[in-house]
DNA sequence: AGATTCACG
DNA sequence: GACGTACGTGAATCTG
């Protein structure tokens, strides 16, 4: 028998939790849910391919009660039993670790923690290298010279710099300092009134927990002195349950963890079992290396450098007959890896450099189209000799973009891009369209949502065990940083190929899970038709008057001087910083000791507006301050920062959506952000006055008139509602009179006011204390005006309860076409996060289906405008607004189209109304 | 980098 | 009984 040389304990229990949390709900064919257990498996699939570790074993823990039990009854006590689709998944990550051949290791009466830290002594003690696979704190006190941790779900390694880190001294100390501050989430008592940070200190000043207690009496201060006195028993009785026991019998000799290869026909049965139909797919891309395993190498590369599952072919093309090769190639599969590399991040300024196909999973090439590599220093090199002349040289762009012309347009070869928004951009700026296209970062956006990002990088990492080259790694940082027609070729062509390569196999196993996901519709009727309509939409920008934006500039920056030294002067002449929320906090409630001062959760001063507003009454500075943040404000985000957005070739100003960013489908907008806009205050719609047509023409703002109520009378099916909103009046006003008892005529602004506010409630997810903030009124009246709309409306709490359940099954909430809203959160133990998740449930159906609609309103609008004869185009989108730009002659024919393609978007048992009106100016269209 | 504040729907 | 909350965004600024 060897001896053990590296040793891989992986925390099963921890993991299995992570995993629920953390991945989007899964279900097996039969229904049984499995996203966990196939977060386990990749996770291991993962480790045993990149690991040089010799012995391998997974921990988990048995039944609910320990040793720790018997010294403290509470510990651990508190903790729910585990959410119902979680229980099947506990024997299932059992038989997943047995398809590994990888020893299952537990025991009656200890944790898990306890048989890991049993293990890694003995490994140490035969002196062998280990790696605890988990992210516990709990574990962290076993991390040492030849003990690491590793964070499975955040690829991330956990040595002794880390825990130094998270608690403030060394492993050896971990112990000491959480016997002092205890652990919520396992009922550790620890001594009350002591955290973490005041914890490392005492154990950094003292030395230890012994130390400490015995020379508490020498403490400062008095209060802590006290509660150390007083509870230094807990402490004691905490340090015995957060000690772990190194000391258990081995269930398992340290020779069966010796690792075995992988038969990939029992590994493949268990995949196919479970319904995981990528991993099996892999299994078979990976057979090659499976029969030969990676780990029977013995010097094994680390994990920083994972093996490739598939060989890699990529091809740099410099001559036309491999071009018209590569063109052939894309044609014949009918389906293409396309990336772009270009010179920068805005589309429109970018130039392009070069372009990767991928015709099959490792088969890639890359064309450069334009490339300036650097030139010897000295060498002008005018004589053709010299290093450039040994640079290879690329074909002339006119021909390389000549042959990729028809590639692009031809409808039967799909192209395949990752945000293909931003190569339609930039090929748009030099006459190119693309037909026929799917986007992986759109299918990985509606399949899994927010549950992570949808960066190529990200997914390659998540999907395909791949890390990519970095673009820095090519390019460089900072100053160093080179633009990518910089790069020497051959790098160019490593990265840039390997792009299109992975989005090709991401592609590949994203586009298959639509239909099992049922997310087809989604996608195609609303994600990928949108791509070219947002092009268009940003490529033309929008108008803004550059004249009148810097006079307001000027103007708000004299005034802000004005309100500076009048703020100065009513605090005695004190200056101070007005944009340091903390500076301010320390003058209002400090030094001119104004009452009612709150903090934030930081422990600083609150000085928001409404804790403002409040102070008004008092004293005379609060007031001026608040001119002063709306001026400064509406200063730096908007008029110096739109003019400075100015695009010199276009004269006007081109926003960014992203389409693959929020939790709910709405688009959102930035560099600069155009969904903003001030409009509540007057000053503010200064800015928006500043939007305008060009001449000739008129700026036209569309908008759904409460559309997200109107989603909620239809999707809660709430008759009150319904009736109100068919009668065409004002819906507020309504509702204060079904609510309140009181006739439509009897309605005055206050109680309307009450009504709208209950009405948005609604939408968020009601709570009395988010409208009594909203209303300025008690908790408890407001839960009286709750209870009286329920009372009115019951099929509203129907709806709640539904949406919440809806959400507790399935890990997500729909909408009314089919898009998946997940609702991380939704079981958190935490009853705040809980009620947050709940809330965001309820509004997620809504502020989501309005999403859904007016997509399906942009992407019929272009056609139903060119058919009808008409010019104008879409510039911008702000939820629930379109705002088109029409020639003077032709406002009216638009305002009808648009009105007739926006309320016809959905047909839902409410109608959907559109306001819309023309000028000269955002401001006055809106 | 995180917190705070504030602009919008 | 206390906790911390309206839902969803992006940008500027201060601060450590």
């Amino acid at each position: 028998m060897t001896p053990p040389r590296h040793v891989f304990l992986v925390d099963g229990s921890g993991f299995i939790f992570r995993a629920f949390h953390g991945l989007p709900p899964m279900t097996r064919p039969d229904g049984t849910p499995v996203n966990a257990v196939y977060g386990f498996t990749t996770m291991l699939m993962k480790l045993l391919s990149e690991t040089d570790a010799d012995h391998v074993a997974v921990v988990f823990d048995t039944a609910r009660k320990t040793f720790r039990s018997d010294i403290y009854p509470a510990y651990k006590a508190h903790r729910p039993p585990p959410p119902e689709e979680l229980i099947p998944q506990f024997p299932l990550v059992r038989d997943a670790t047995r398809a590994f051949d990888v020893c299952c290791i537990e025991m009656e009466g200890f944790e898990a923690d306890d048989l890991i830290a049993t293990y890694a002594r003995a490994a140490v003690e035969s002196g062998a290298r280990v790696t605890i696979v988990s992210s516990d704190k709990d574990l962290m006190q076993l991390v040492g010279a030849s003990v690491e941790m590793y964070d499975p779900m955040k690829y991330r390694s956990i040595g002794e710099a880390e825990v130094r880190e998270k608690f403030g001294v060394g492993p050896d100390k971990v112990v000491d300092v959480q016997a002092l501050c205890g652990d919520a989430s396992d009922n550790v008592p620890g001594v009350p009134g002591i955290g973490i940070k005041t914890a490392a200190q005492l154990i950094s000043d003292y030395g230890d927990l012994d130390t400490l207690l015995a020379r508490a009496g020498e403490i400062k201060q008095p209060k802590r002195r006290e509660t150390l006195l007083e509870n230094a028993d807990l402490a004691r009785i905490s340090r015995q349950l957060v000690r772990l026991r190194a000391d258990v019998p081995l269930p398992v000799p340290m020779e069966d963890l010796a690792v075995k290869p992988v038969n990939p026909e029992t590994l493949g049965a268990f995949c196919a079992a479970q319904g995981f139909r990528s991993l099996l797919s892999r299994l078979k891309i990976k057979a090659p290396p499976i029969a030969e395993p990676v780990r029977a190498a013995t010097a094994a590369p680390t994990s920083t450098a994972p093996a490739s599952p598939v060989t890699t072919d990529y091809d740099l093309v410099l001559t036309e007959a491999a071009l018209d090769r590569w063109i052939a190639e894309a044609t014949k599969a009918g389906v293409v890896g396309f990336d772009t590399e270009t010179t920068g991040l805005d589309p429109l300024r970018a130039q392009l450099v070069g372009v990767s196909l991928a015709v099959a999973p490792g088969r890639a090439c890359y064309i450069p189209v334009t490339h300036n590599p650097p030139q010897a220093q000295g060498s002008l090199d005018l004589g053709g000799s010299g290093p450039v002349a040994d640079a290879p040289k690329i074909l002339p762009a006119a021909v390389t973009l000549g042959r990729l012309t028809p590639l692009l347009a031809d409808p039967s070869v799909l192209k395949v891009g990752h945000n293909l928004k931003y190569d339609m951009q930039v090929l748009a700026g030099l006459g190119l369209r693309i037909e026929a296209l799917d986007d992986t970062m759109l299918l990985s956006y509606v399949l899994d949502g927010a549950s992570h990002g949808h960066g190529l990088d990200e997914l390659c990492r998540l999907h395909l065990d791949h890390t990519n080259i970095a673009f820095s790694e090519v390019c460089g940082t900072g100053k160093t940083q080179v633009t990518f027609d910089r790069v020497p070729l051959d790098k160019a062509c490593a990265y840039a190929a390997e792009d299109a390569d992975m989005t090709l196999r991401l592609h590949r196993l994203l586009k298959p899970r639509l239909l099992n996901e049922r997310m087809v519709t989604v996608y195609e009727t609303l994600e990928r038709p949108l791509v070219p309509v947002i092009v268009e939409m940003e490529r033309h920008g929008i108008k803004v008057d550059r004249a009148a934006l810097m006079a307001l500039s000027e103007d708000f920056g004299r005034r802000l001087v004005e309100l500076e030294a009048e703020v100065i002067a009513l605090n005695n002449g004190e200056a101070f910083n007005l944009g340091s929320p903390q500076q301010l906090g320390k003058v209002l409630f400090e030094t001119l000791n104004l009452p009612g001062g709150k903090k934030t959760k930081t422990g600083q001063w609150a000085t928001g507006a409404d804790v403002l507003e409040e102070l008004a009454h008092l004293h005379p500075l609060p007031a001026r301050l608040l001119d002063w943040r709306q001026l400064a404000k509406l200063k730096s985000t908007y008029t110096d920062a739109l003019v400075a957005e100015i695009n010199p070739a276009t004269g006007r100003v081109h926003t960014s959506y992203a389409l693959a960013a929020t939790t709910t489908g709405r688009l959102s907008s930035s560099d600069p952000n155009l969904q903003n806009i001030p409009i509540r205050t007057e000053e503010g719609r200064k800015i928006r006055h500043a939007f305008v047509a060009e001449p000739g023409h008129r700026l036209i703002s569309a908008d759904y008139s409460q559309i997200e109520l109107r989603l909620v009378a239809h999707v809660a099916e709430i008759e009150g509602l319904r009736t109100a909103f068919a009668s065409g009046a004002d819906i507020h006003a309504i509702t204060a009179s079904q609510v309140f008892g009181v006739p439509v005529e009897g309605i005055d602004p206050a109680l309307r006011r009450r009504a709208k506010a209950i009405n948005f409630g609604i939408i968020y997810g009601i709570s009395a204390f988010g409208l009594a903030a909203q209303l300025g009124i008690s908790n408890g009246e407001a839960k009286t005006y709750i209870d009286a709309y329920f009372a009115r409306y019951p099929e509203i709490r129907a709806y709640m309860e539904r949406t919440k359940e809806e959400a507790r099954t399935n890990g997500f909430v729909t909408t009314l076409f089919g898009r998946k809203v997940f609702t991380p959160g939704i079981k958190d133990k935490n009853g705040a996060m809980r009620a947050f998740a709940e809330r965001a449930a309820i509004n997620g159906p809504i502020q989501g289906g309005a999403a859904d609609i007016i997509k399906r309103a942009m992407i019929r609008l272009p056609d139903a405008l060119s058919q009808a004869g008409l010019a104008a185009r879409m510039l911008l989108q702000v939820h629930d607004e379109l705002v088109l730009e029409a020639p003077e002659t032709e406002t009216d024919a638009t305002i009808a189209v648009v009105r007739r393609v926006m309320e016809g978007a959905a047909s839902l048992s409410v109608p959907l109304v559109v306001d819309a009106r023309a000028a000269l100016s955002w401001d006055e269209a809106h």
